[in-house]
DNA sequence: AAAAATTTTGCAACCGGTTGCAAAGATAAA
DNA sequence: TTTATCTTTGCAACCGGTTGCAAAATTTTT
């Protein structure tokens, strides 16, 4: 109950104070370890007395797992993002793990941050983005530490675990979305033209755009997931050549290509339709009404914190995990509705 | 440069590869420890070789300072802190240190994820929240933990530092911004209730209207800083009784309380005004052009880690800071323009 | 009651670093 | 060259825990 002012007490002195050894006290605060009730109670009394708790660092020294995970972002900005945290905070602290959070915003160099997670001995590094270069995720792995990589795709590395969505169908199923408007000319506004979840977005949405000839594409790429980006991208679009519908790469970047059309005159959805991507909790909002594609957040959360748990539980190291969630298209406002 | 999968090299075998003894080793690796450049740099070579990065939670155990610091946080849903999250972790990790999350949404046990922090050493604890219950900050200073409260208040306590604004006075501005629209039903909407911004703030704002004994006032609290929030609260205001300019605790809330009264009709701003708070980024957005009082986060958060850097570099523990920033009126299109 | 099996305990070494101290080496002063 | 001063070095103890191992204590079996 009672402690003296800053300094924490130590196991040494919980065992004195109880009259036992220090491996008895170790051994009262470690799972499953072998101790008397008789002496547990007397170290657990002391203890209290005293207002001890373990030392996880020290811990760890023995133990060699430090409950840290290192939660590494490079998107601050986009909305979405908040639930991803959210959800991984919430999904990692449930499983006794903390998140130790790397914004590699500004971050000159990534490879320091690297370094920086290995210092602090991370039992395992999430790297939550889509647009972080390929080749990022495997500096941890080929520091042995184990990654999972969500929102990530399957590349030529077998030591990372991938969790995220089929990027190709997403694209596959917005083209087939604006078809079914009956457009004649439709376009792709992606995101950062090198990332791969662009790319693949953009495969499928060509593939499909394929088996109709008759149908012109436009393509553009956001440079980044932002309002300012979308704007920009959909102004210059209207001054050189706009299509009736588009595909966006995201919803914020959908809100300010909204924006520019609706500066520039026109309605939305009558003359310009647009889907989204990400269906992030303002999309619903009565102000948006977004039409767009939902990514399932919570699972592909899940999915991976259990991945983590299940590398870090078992000794040998499991097969590793490509998981792909579908995702589905959230009809709303504006998109002109189909029968 | 080379690394063998896995096994990380120590000390010790950096030592040994040098041939110097360990203590020689550790020196290079401590700023300002007395090693001949001789010795330096056969360290370094024998380390680059092994490729060894020093273990940062081991030299902790002696230095007795981690690095960590706690980053508390109980909104993970209102866009705000997104910027907050953004701005905390680029400071913070450009100071040195490295912010572990705890993320009190579902800690259903605050007092143990105090605990949690204080197993794992944090340096320092940072929690960002103006409703969390008064007492929170304080299990911290009382285990003996530096504390800065950001979006804090004043309190009881002399040994927690708070950075944040004048709650009271942003009340005032708000009232005046309203009185200015020559209302005279106005109302305010706060955030819950018991948190002491939404305290501060009315009674800014019932100061100011005191002198303005025509003008009637309402008083209603949202529960928590959402969307469905403000619009269930204004909704039920509608049926009630109406005012003519609202002060909203949040931006969020100010956007699901004009959802409302749109959908009932009522055009903004003509038939009823609203001033926001926090001026978060989408507040600026095309479609919202929210009028609202912007909180400098930057200079909070900024003002919040340096405080913190001086605490964790004086020796001596430096008096408690308190620094509360001014806010500002942003206008926009929510109320209308006065002269 | 003695022997065997099982559980509980403490010792001592270790995890990967740091640091006070005294000895050794280098440099400057006499 | 000798002495005094300053810098560099390694030893050994320590930070706060864990754990293998053998001895001690307890329980079960015979």
């Amino acid at each position: 109950m009672e402690e003296n002012r800053g300094k924490r007490p130590t196991l040494g002195e919980v065992a004195a104070l109880a009259g036992v050894s220090r491996s008895a006290v170790s051994r009262t605060f470690t799972e499953g370890a072998s101790v008397s009730t008789l002496t547990r109670t007397k170290v657990e009394k002391a203890a209290s007395q005293l207002g001890y708790r373990p030392n996880l660092l020290a811990r760890s020294l023995t133990t060699r797992k430090t409950g840290l995970v290192g939660l590494v972002a490079n998107n601050f900005h986009n909305p979405i993002f908040l639930e991803v945290f959210d959800l991984f905070t919430r999904e990692l602290q449930r499983k006794g793990l903390r998140p130790l959070i790397v914004n590699l915003t500004d971050e000159t160099d990534a490879l320091r941050s690297v370094q920086l997670l290995l210092e602090y001995q991370v039992d395992a590094v999430v790297v939550a983005s889509s647009t972080l270069p390929v080749g990022f995720a495997d500096s941890f792995a080929e520091a042995g530490i184990p990654v999972v990589h969500a929102f990530g795709r399957p590349g030529h590395r077998k030591d990372i675990n991938v969790v995220g969505i089929d990027n190709i169908e997403a694209g596959r199923l917005a083209a087939r979305r604006l078809i079914a408007c009956g457009y004649d000319r439709v376009g792709f506004l992606g995101g950062p033209e090198k990332a791969t979840s662009t790319r693949d977005r953009l495969e499928g949405f060509l593939d499909v755009l394929s088996d109709y000839p008759k149908i012109q594409t436009r393509i553009n790429f956001a440079g980044d997931y932002t309002f300012e980006s979308g704007f920009d991208e959909m102004a210059s679009m209207i001054l050189r050549d706009l299509g009736q519908g588009y595909f966006c790469a995201d919803d914020v970047i959908s809100i300010g290509a909204m924006s520019a059309l609706r500066r520039a005159g026109y309605r939305i959805p009558e003359q310009v339709g647009i889907i989204g991507f990400n269906d992030m909790e303002m999309a619903g909002w009565d102000n948006v009404r977004l039409t767009t594609i939902r990514q399932p957040l919570g699972a592909i959360i899940k999915e991976s914190v259990n991945c983590l748990g299940q590398i870090l539980s078992s000794e040998d190291s499991k097969p590793t995990q490509h998981k792909l969630f579908p995702c589905e298209v959230i009809d709303r406002d504006t998109l002109p509705v189909t029968s």
